[in-house]
DNA sequence: CTGGGGAAGGGGCCC
DNA sequence: CGGGCCCCTTCCCCA
């Protein structure tokens, strides 16, 4: 069972769920009942009834839905970050009331969750960062509006001509020497992502997008943006202070193996995170990418064939503990099949490139945007899917009406327009329907406990 | 007018 | 990369 209790609040705030990842959740040929009858004021339990389910007794759950404080502003985060007037760039986050004064920088990062091994803290002040860290952005909302996004025509940005503009991608970041790609715009060819990027999904990216998707820019605008802090010092392109959203639950195992194995989270690919240790050589960060910079100061110059060593070798002890773990059942191939884990759930893949999609999913990156609107995705695959959208490209018709549908499982939705087929059926009256999300509204408004 | 149900559209995510 | 399933939302129809 992959159990992620906050991812929600990533994906947009509205789920929460513990889901039965196995194969007896429930079958389209089998009829299925779904009893959501004792859900509380605080949480609300869907039942799916599947065979093993009613075997084993109420008590054994297929399906769990939790929801109830899904509306609430994110309790799992609250960040401020404060900068003073030498940045050059108002003051853009929540003051620190604790905080004396305003002629330094502090950098306050807080995870706040119900759950104290997720409360995730960092905080510097400094005076020497003051005049060194330019704000990326103003806090503005870049991405709901394009011409504040600056974005040329089909929406796409402009060239990165700014020098405050980020580019992510890792030769900019991974060199030194570097600066001028960043200064002439000149990107790298191997990286697709840049020319894509809307400015504000980059720096945005590690964090709230999610959230500014579903409107609440202004709520983050201003603590968001301050957190991708561009220090540029000579031709040292540095990243300041991006952290990596720790939703609430944080699995319990966030700890030091984990997080050697960030080496090749996206962050690193993204991001260097090389601030100016040597005005701070006692920061205390946190995040991720702060934890695996701490501990490995080499990885900001390391090429994409280092990191995959070093993060083979984190991987392997890490399934060796694990092996070990298991009671040493676990045969060498069975754990090289999935022996890359996400950094955040711990989660196995078979290959590095599908934990980097997957982290996405945790971190709110998404870089492929839609060049007819300011949709963006972390899948290439969604944003093909989108672009029809805009075309209107709907290449699968119903074989009994003329309706067409851009998405074949919207047609084999459709379909069951026609065949009348209704497999979900609510436990309380028995009534049936094609969909499960038909059968959890009805539930809801019918048989709802509250 | 209101509420429930059906249909459809679209995004998120995994395989 | 496509398929598939999940979810939510919106619109429409009807009692």
């Amino acid at each position: 069972m992959f159990v992620f209790g906050c991812e929600g609040h990533l994906t947009g705030g509205h789920r929460s769920f513990v889901k039965q990842a196995g194969p007896n959740t429930w079958r389209d040929d089998q009829p299925i009942t779904v009893d959501e009858g004792s859900e509380t004021s605080t949480q609300h339990v869907i039942v799916i009834e599947s065979e093993d389910a009613e075997a084993a007794g109420p008590g054994e759950s297929s399906l769990v839905k939790q929801e109830g404080s899904e509306g609430e502003e994110d309790p799992c985060h609250s960040r401020d970050i404060q900068t003073g007037a030498a940045s050059g760039v108002p003051p853009v986050a929540t003051e620190d009331p604790t905080s004396p004064t305003q002629s330094r920088i502090r950098h306050s990062i807080t995870e706040v969750s119900g759950m104290p091994n997720s409360a995730l803290k960092s905080e510097t002040d400094t005076k020497t960062l003051t005049e060194s860290h330019r704000l990326l952005h103003t806090g503005t909302d870049h991405r709901s509006d394009p011409e504040r996004l600056g974005l040329g025509p089909l929406g796409c940005p402009p060239a990165p001509s700014s020098e405050n503009l980020p580019v992510f991608h890792q030769k900019t970041v991974h060199s030194s020497k570097d600066g001028d790609a960043l200064e002439t715009g000149v990107d790298d060819p191997s990286c697709s992502y840049s020319t894509e990027m809307d400015p504000g999904n980059i720096s945005l990216g590690l964090e709230t997008q999610t959230h500014l998707y579903r409107g609440e820019w202004n709520r983050y605008s201003s603590s968001v943006y301050s957190e991708g802090c561009l220090d540029k010092k000579g031709e040292v392109i540095v990243i300041d202070e991006v952290t990596v959203k720790m939703e609430g639950d944080i699995p319990l195992t966030w700890n030091a193996d984990i997080h050697l194995v960030d080496r090749h989270s996206q962050g690193r690919d993204f991001l260097d995170y090389r601030e100016s240790l040597e005005t701070i050589p006692n920061k205390v960060t946190h995040s991720p990418l702060h934890t695996l910079r701490d501990r490995d100061p080499v990885s900001t110059s390391m090429g994409p064939s280092d990191s995959h060593s070093l993060f083979d070798q984190v991987l392997n002890s890490n399934d060796s503990a694990r092996a070990q773990a298991q009671g040493g059942g676990a045969t060498l191939d069975s754990i090289k099949e999935k022996r890359f884990l996400c950094m955040f759930c711990n989660k196995g893949f078979s290959c590095p490139q599908k934990v980097e999609i997957h982290q996405r999913f945790h971190t709110g990156v998404k870089p492929f945007s839609c060049n007819q609107c300011h949709m963006c995705f972390a899948q290439a695959g969604d944003l093909k899917r989108h672009q029809r959208v805009h075309t209107g490209e709907k290449p699968y018709s119903c074989p009994h009406c003329e309706k067409r549908f851009s998405r074949l499982d919207k047609l084999k939705m459709h379909l069951k327009v026609h065949t009348g087929e209704k497999p979900f059926a609510c436990t309380h009256c028995r009534k049936r329907f094609s969909e499960r999300s038909y059968l959890r509204i009805h539930q809801q408004k019918n048989h709802s406990t509250l």
